[in-house]
Formats: C-alpha cells, sequence, structure tokens
DNA sequence: ATGAAAGCGCTAACAG
DNA sequence: CTGTTAGCGCTTTCAT
C-alpha cells in the first residue's frame, strides 16, 4: 500500500506538495501538479481514510440512520436512500447507512461521539425523537426527513401533507364523490406521535371541511387484516361511502381484499386513492391505484445537499423545506355511479 | 472531546494504560482499572475511532454491500440487515450499509483501498460477480451472501435452492397435484447468470423428474403485468395445471389476479406457493400464501459470525453454508380438485 | 509556488 | 503490572 511519503519521493516533491494536490487548498503549479498526478498513478496511490480523518477532523462520512423494522423498506425509502447516496458522492462524501434501531440511544450516542460521522440524516422522525437530543448534544450536524414537533431551529425536508391531502381530496370531490373515507394508520402509531398521520389527519379534516364535506377517518393497523377491518368500519360509519383515501401500504391491499370481498368493484363502486406510495406498489393492485407518489429521491438528495453545505460551509444555515407528492392516475378512481335514481331519496 | 491524554491525567496513570484497559490486550489490576474507568466516566470519554483505526490499522467497520435497486428492500433483505447488525454489534464492530451499485467497481475499489472496511459481507452475488474481483485484489476479507459460478474457494452462506424447491414441491405433490408449473424471474435475469434463478430452475426441473412428473417452467417479468402474462403462458403450455410455484415477489400479485380474472379460485382450482418470501408479504395475499419463508436473519448473522471470526483470528478458514428455506402452509394450497370424473378420459 | 515540521489521538513495541 | 516512546499516514501552520 502505496503512502504519501511514496509518492512525494517519487515525483521529487515534498509531502505536504502531494497534499496540496490532492486537497487542492493551496495553488500548484501545473508542472508538479504532472508529476504528482503521475507518481499517484505509478503507484496506484489511494489516500488512507483514517489518517485524514484523524490529521483533518474530518471524515467525509454522513451516516443516514433509518429504523429497520421487519417490514422492510418500501421503494419509497429506497428512492430515498439510492437520491441521497448520489447527492453524497457527488459533493465527495461517503454514505453509510445505519440501521441503529430506535431501541438503544446509547449506541447512537456513541457513533455519534467517536467523531467517525461528519453528519447526519434522520429518517422516519417522531415528533418527539430523542435521537435529535442525542444527536444535538454530541455536537454532530444534522437535517430530519420530517419534523419534530418543534422544528423551529432545524433543518429539515419533509412532505407537504397539507398540500398532498389537499390535491388529493380535490381529485376525488372532482369526480364527484362526497362520501369519501380516510384510512390512516394504527391508533398506536397516531398516539406515538407519528407526524405524518397525525398531519395528513388534521390536513384531511381541513380539507374536507372545505369542500364543506363530513370527514370521515378510520384507524388501521398496518397489515392486510387491518386494512379489512378498517373497510368493514368505514362502511358502518359510512354506507354511502363511494371513495377510501388511504395512507397505509400494509392495510391498502386489505382494503381492495375487502372491496372484492364484498362485491364491490374498484372503481366503479369504490374508488381508491393511496397516499406516499411509489408506482411500483401502485401498480401490484389490479387495476393499478391511483396514488399520491412522494418525491422520494428528491427529498434524499435535499436532504444530503443541506447538509454538505452546511459542512462545507458553516454559516450556511437551517435548510426548511416541504415538497408535495404527486397525483399519479391510474385505474382505481372514477365517477361514482349513482347508486340511487336521482332525487329518489328525497 | 476529552482525549486518552485527558483520562491518564485524571486518573495519574500512563496513557498506555488507559489503551490497555480499554483493548483488554494486558493485564491491570483491578485499582488502575477502576481509576481509568472512573476517569473515563467523569470526562464522558469517547475514544476517536479515526485516531484508533490508524494507530491499529483496523477500522473495526464492516460493510455490506447492497445493490439498491427501484424495486427496494423485502423483508426477506430487511431481515437480513438486521440480522447481520445485530451480530455485527456483538462481535464489537459496526456495520455500515453500502448501497453500492453494481454500476461503478471504481467507487467499490476505492472504498476498499481507502482502509476503511476491515471486511465485507456481499449481498445479492451474480454467478460471475466483478466486486469479488475487485475485493480480492484490494485485499479486502469477504463473505459471499450467494455464490459466484466458482465460489470453492471463498466463504458464503446461501439458501438451500435445492432443498427448498425439493420441499416446495414435495408439499404439491404430496397434495395431488401433478401438474405444477414453476414460474421463474426473467429470461434476461436468467441470462445475466441471476444464482437463484439458475439453482431453482435446475432444482425444480430435478425434483419433478424424480417425481416423473413433466417440469414446465415460465420465466416472468418482474411486475404484476409479468406474473400475468405468465400465468396466461402457462396455461398455454399446461392447460390442466392446477398448482403454480413461483419464485418471484413482484409477478406473485400479477398471477394471483390474473387467476381470479379467470374465475379461477385459490386453492380450489389451482395452488400457489410463494418460494424466498416473507411472512409479511405472504400475509398480503387474499388468502394468504403457503410459501418458503427465507431464513433471512440467520443468513445475516451467520456471514458476519464468519468474518469476525477471521478477522480475529486470521487462521480461520473459509465458511460454506447452505440454510434451507422453510415450508409454511397458509391458504393457497389445497388438494386438487377433479377436474373430470374418474376415469373419464381413458 | 514549495518545503519543513509539528501534531491529530491512539496502539504497541520496548523497557522496566 | 505499569511507564516511555516511536510511529500510524495525513493536514496544516510557519517559513521561505
Amino acid at each position: 500500500m502505496a503512502t504519501m511519503h511514496d509518492v512525494a519521493r517519487l515525483a521529487q516533491v515534498s509531502v505536504s506538495t502531494v497534499s496540496y494536490v490532492l486537497t487542492g487548498t493551496r495553488p500548484i503549479s501545473q508542472a508538479t501538479r504532472n508529476k504528482v498526478l503521475a507518481a499517484m498513478a505509478e503507484l496506484d496511490y489511494q489516500p488512507n481514510a483514517m489518517a485524514r480523518g484523524l490529521a483533518s477532523r474530518r471524515s467525509r462520512i454522513l451516516g443516514l440512520l433509518m429504523p429497520m423494522d421487519e417490514r422492510g423498506l418500501g421503494a419509497t425509502e429506497t428512492a430515498f436512500v439510492t437520491g441521497a447516496a448520489a447527492a453524497a458522492s457527488a459533493a465527495g462524501y461517503h454514505l453509510v447507512l445505519s440501521p441503529v434501531g430506535g431501541g438503544d440511544p446509547g449506541d447512537l450516542r456513541r457513533l455519534a461521539s467517536q467523531r467517525m460521522l461528519d453528519g447526519v440524516v434522520l429518517m422516519e422522525v417522531q415528533l418527539a425523537d430523542e435521537r435529535v437530543t442525542v444527536l444535538q448534544e454530541a455536537g454532530v450536524p444534522l437535517v430530519l426527513i420530517g419534523r419534530t414537533g418543534d422544528a423551529s431551529t432545524l433543518s429539515y425536508v419533509d412532505i407537504d401533507f397539507d398540500q398532498t391531502v389537499r390535491e388529493a381530496v380535490a381529485h376525488l370531490v372532482g369526480l364527484g364523490h362526497r362520501q369519501i373515507v380516510y384510512v390512516n394508520h394504527s391508533a398506536a402509531t397516531l398516539a406515538s406521535g407519528y407526524g405524518p398521520a397525525l398531519r395528513t389527519r388534521d390536513a384531511f379534516a381541513a380539507a374536507m371541511t372545505g369542500h364543506g364535506l363530513d370527514p370521515v377517518m378510520i384507524a388501521a393497523e398496518d397489515s392486510a387484516a387491518g386494512g379489512r377491518a378498517a373497510l368493514a368500519a368505514a362502511f358502518a360509519r359510512a354506507p354511502e361511502l363511494t371513495a377510501v383515501l388511504a395512507m397505509n401500504e400494509s392495510a391498502i391491499f386489505g382494503i381492495l381484499g375487502e372491496l372484492s370481498g364484498r362485491g364491490l368493484s374498484v372503481p366503479d363502486d369504490v374508488s381508491v386513492v393511496s397516499m406516499v406510495t411509489s408506482p411500483q406498489v401502485a401498480e401490484l393492485a389490479t387495476p393499478a391505484l391511483t396514488a399520491m407518489t412522494s418525491p422520494g429521491s428528491a427529498l434524499g438528495r435535499i436532504a444530503i445537499e443541506a447538509l454538505t453545505r452546511h459542512l462545507d460551509d458553516p454559516g450556511d444555515h437551517r435548510h426548511q423545506q416541504l415538497l408535495p407528492c404527486a397525483l399519479e392516475i391510474r385505474g382505481s378512481t372514477a365517477a361514482p355511479r349513482r347508486r340511487q335514481p336521482m332525487g329518489a331519496d328525497q
């Protein structure tokens, strides 16, 4: 393994010169730069990351902390990761994914205090997230995906749930639907302070009220069975429902299954819109689902860019940005079928 | 940020003593160890990972290289990652996931040559995988998940596809099925040398032949549409089929959709078994799928254990191990319905 | 535009 | 059982 000294000797310059052609922190004449580059190539030189990190006090490694639960990573999260990785690489950083469970904050504290990460992007942030505290105390620059309850002083990028819900509701109302049920995550998830669930809940209530409609909302366990149960509950609460808006990738198939089990067809009898859903998942269903597609890879890219910008210029301030999901119309939405002859119910 | 010197001064010992209580590489009296530990606690000391790595020439970081494609990580892969992370942590290593695409081997070469990874676990290994060559040339210890074509000199842990297919076929044959179609990954995937697709293909042919049956095999694109097309092809090739064995999580929903589209019920008309499938995905379908569940977390744990064992004792040799998937019977398999009255076709 | 040299914080001989 | 000290390979003043 060639070291910088070897390169310097072969190129007949000092080690500092070699270092400077590498970092570009001071002008080097074209002639000597070429000599050095040639020597590096000849020796197949690779700088030692540890030595560089020790001397410069910057590892050039960024951490992406993601809670890995049993359900796995959906296409949405994956797009996020690949977007982040590409941005990091473009900025000259390595991105390492750390599957630190929300379980042990000590683990995280250790990682952060060992100066092995220059900065961190936090995924799946809770409204009250102790990881944020831990990292701030350790003095690690961080960017959130999602927001804590009071994120006013933090950098974050998040989905614009308000706008997303409004657009989804507008699509359904535009088709003529009046009885729309929102299927959210579970009551336990709501209670735990999961931001997306809470924000969409409020946004749905506001959007429906804005249209002069009654917002019916149901919580569903994250499973097919949960979806089935939720749909049953939905019909109990709103027998005339003609559309379901759901934000629960695990429950959506249960909802569809229960619908067809009741002899109801999508979209003729009931329209379905799935929120924060990847095209891949949307295409799994028959018919393919009209969905609000999350801006996964853009979120990842923007988060990393904000972080590296701050790292390379500490004067750079907090970055706060919301991105809406995009409405992609597929086969699961249509105008409602008239259940009863016009005026018959009067 | 307290350093080792600070700890040594406070504890009134030398830095080396502090270092040795940390590494445990030489005996320390209980008395001084306590002094040192107390000083560490008081200063909230955390060793600097870079300095330690530079001096010891070991980063204590393990890399898990996983290609992240658009489809995302299934529950299977996630279980694998969490199993690996737990094992690494137990062995005193950090595990970083690196989403290096198969795209740029230069990227990987750089990572490896910078001595930032003590060892590497490679996921989704192809039969001919240049990443293996790159890492071997860089002298990075590695363990494969999956196998290259000639893996005789390498360490690996993989699914026992032969055994898994045999068990799945035995289950169906045991129920009375004779016309079983195997839906594999796409022809392109086969051609690219994707081990699991090739090994299961051969295993299926062998298993069916062993039962005196005709092995009908169909390739399917990794999508719902691919699954639908595959099922159509299957009926064209084997009109009397009563069971489908599939190893394609993306196509399976298309297969089920097409089945119900043709008015065929599962499992009464056609039984379905999904291979290398997580319980989570199996439960998404209606009825829930009988599946061969992959030993995800065990694979991850064993791979990391083999790697750390080798790192801590270079004398330790290559580790090669196969683990079968477990048959989990759910609602998608049953005895075939008699299509024609007994003896009527003679 | 270049060189010399002092660390960065830790490990691991080498000495007792 | 403990202390002294020479690096690990690089960055970054300070000189010139």
